[in-house]
DNA sequence: GCGGGGTCTGTGAACGTTCACAGCGTGTGT
DNA sequence: ACACACGCTGTGAACGTTCACAGACCCCGC
């Protein structure tokens, strides 16, 4: 009834425990009879090492924790990036703890989970500017990477990210080269790396053209979408173009932009961001840029190995996104 | 530099470690200058307990396994789910270790991580009918619960779930109060909880004039949404209304009736099923059943504790839905 | 004054590993 | 013949807790 430990192997393959121990972790030294042997008893006695043993006296967790910041909106793009995660980590060995911080009581808990010694590297997800936890958790002197940059840390903690403002220029190309002369952007909230580097890669390719007049801010939900297009057409009626920093946002904007009558792409093209689920629910389905969520997620991972490992430096990184064309623009 | 132990505070509090441990576990029979005494020496050393050695001693993991079934879906609901789960498990100090079982290597991969007792309890989410995973985690005798039905398995492992057929039903009746007479329906997959269940509530309402010629199955993609729909046309091109099991393949009927020429919902009516982020992204938006998924989440999360506690049983529940009118019907 | 129950405290052993160390053959170079 | 490295193995100590036990103290009733 009792789980096997590492003496009943030892005891089974008639090997002293510290042998045993050997073939476990793969050390070299240890004569082909004794690993054959010992393979065979843990094989036979269903034998899996005790994580909390052995994390005890190696010192460390032997796990990950992955803290999402509460954002007021959904993101369906967190499965894939958690989906990723698990699985690069799993191949270390590591266990992917999930946690919380979207108030303070939570962020406390996240920092007492962190310096107690609970984990080995934090990786932070869609963390916003002014976080009080960034700073926090990188005083505590364990390795923090996060998934897309943390604005105003960038300096402090590595990320791996999609080419924000590349992408972004990619679209605001895109609506040019298809002739469109009076093009918006409804952008996302400015403490976000998507929301300023969004607007930067359109700002590239407007130029002067990307006038104040033209710029709408909103917070990444339909909704906002909605009341931020209102708000353009209103300001520049004849405007023939609009790229929204998100795919929700930009389904918002559809909704505005049939209430008032105008024909997309027709009278105005529509450009969003991300290639979420919605892309393809709008009418008409919406030309987008997609990211790279599982290479994202995959970097991030590999640059908080490395942290782990003992690196005590490591390159940022940031990867191409792809325009997919259809029918909005 | 070293992190403290429980000797530490021991001696900062001049009283033995047997006490300190007496206090951390909220012990009665500690006195309260002893209490306090010990209070403040952790304060001041900033003492966190050692999970690692408290589990190994009490033989348990201080964990819980999210064991995600990867569908070939996206499923934007997970992250309220595991926020929940998170949330409720955290006030437990129990953490939460995410795990997919996709392929067969990950399942043994799960297997092994909760045979070698890493963990508590098992918490099963979007597990499809069959799932070879289901058995071998009951045998492990562990407690295992599930978020939504496992089919097939309702007996043995209990679960939480939407009232899935109540809701579907809901549905139904509302297309047929809207004076609908022929109303078809596209169904999940017929091994999983919402491919069977919100069949079964469809067929409650319609009754007889729910024949097989007004049946579809799809498998939760868009473009299953777009195919059953366009073969429901051929079959049955008098057609008024249409329930989908989801929002995203109502949203692939959506894109068909238009191409068919359709008006939604002058001509036909469309029922969706989730309440996701698609719902409000197409045109019309869409009438759909939303589901209590904090709700679902906190009974399931309530259910393994239970469980972990001893309890030798638990009774599965079904969570009521609300019918969500918008413009699709 | 004594037994006994309740409250509180300290101590030793255990949990299952890893790691450093010491030891033992066996072969190899001098 | 001797030293020495090399490959391999066993052993004791440690990691930081909890838990059972034993004992000290105090109060109460007789």
């Amino acid at each position: 009834m009792k789980r096997p430990t590492i003496h009943d192997v030892a005891a089974a393959a008639g090997i002293s425990r510290g042998t045993v121990s050997r073939v476990l972790n793969g050390d070299r030294y240890v004569s082909p009879a004794a690993r054959i042997a010992i393979e065979r008893a843990i094989a036979e006695t269903g034998y899996v090492v005790n994580r909390n043993a052995r994390n005890l006296v190696r010192q460390r967790a032997g796990s990950v924790v992955m803290v999402l910041s509460e954002p007021p909106f959904e993101d369906p793009n967190y499965t894939t990036t958690i989906r990723t995660a698990i699985r690069r980590l799993g191949e270390r060995d590591l266990s992917l703890v999930m946690m919380i911080a979207g108030d303070d009581r939570e962020r406390e808990q996240v920092l007492r989970y962190v310096r107690g010694g609970h984990a080995d590297g934090v990786f932070l997800l869609s963390t916003h500017a002014g976080d009080p936890l960034v700073d926090t958790l990188h005083g505590a002197g364990i390795p923090v990477v996060s998934c897309g940059a943390v604005i105003g840390r960038e300096a402090v903690i590595p990320y791996a990210a999609c080419d924000e403002r590349g992408g972004a220029r990619q679209m605001a190309e895109y609506l040019v080269s298809r002739g469109r002369r009076k093009i918006a952007m409804i952008t996302g909230p400015m403490d976000t790396p998507g929301g300023i580097q969004r607007l930067e890669g359109f700002a590239d390719v407007l130029g002067r053209k990307a006038s104040k007049k033209l710029i709408e801010h909103g917070d990444w939900t339909h909704a906002s979408g909605e009341t931020a297009m209102a708000r353009l057409l209103e300001r520049v009626p004849d405007l023939d173009a609009v790229f929204a920093a998100s795919d929700v946002m930009a389904s918002g904007a559809l909704h505005t932009l049939r209430a008032a009558g105008r024909r997309v792409p027709e009278d105005v093209a529509v450009g969003g961001f991300d290639d979420s689920s919605v892309a393809i629910s709008t009418h008409p389905p919406l030309t987008t840029v997609r990211q790279p969520l599982g290479d994202v997620a995959r970097e991030t991972v590999r640059l908080l190995l490395a942290l782990i490992d003992g690196a005590d430096r490591v390159d940022s990184i940031a990867l191409p996104t792809s325009l997919i064309v259809r029918d909005s623009a």
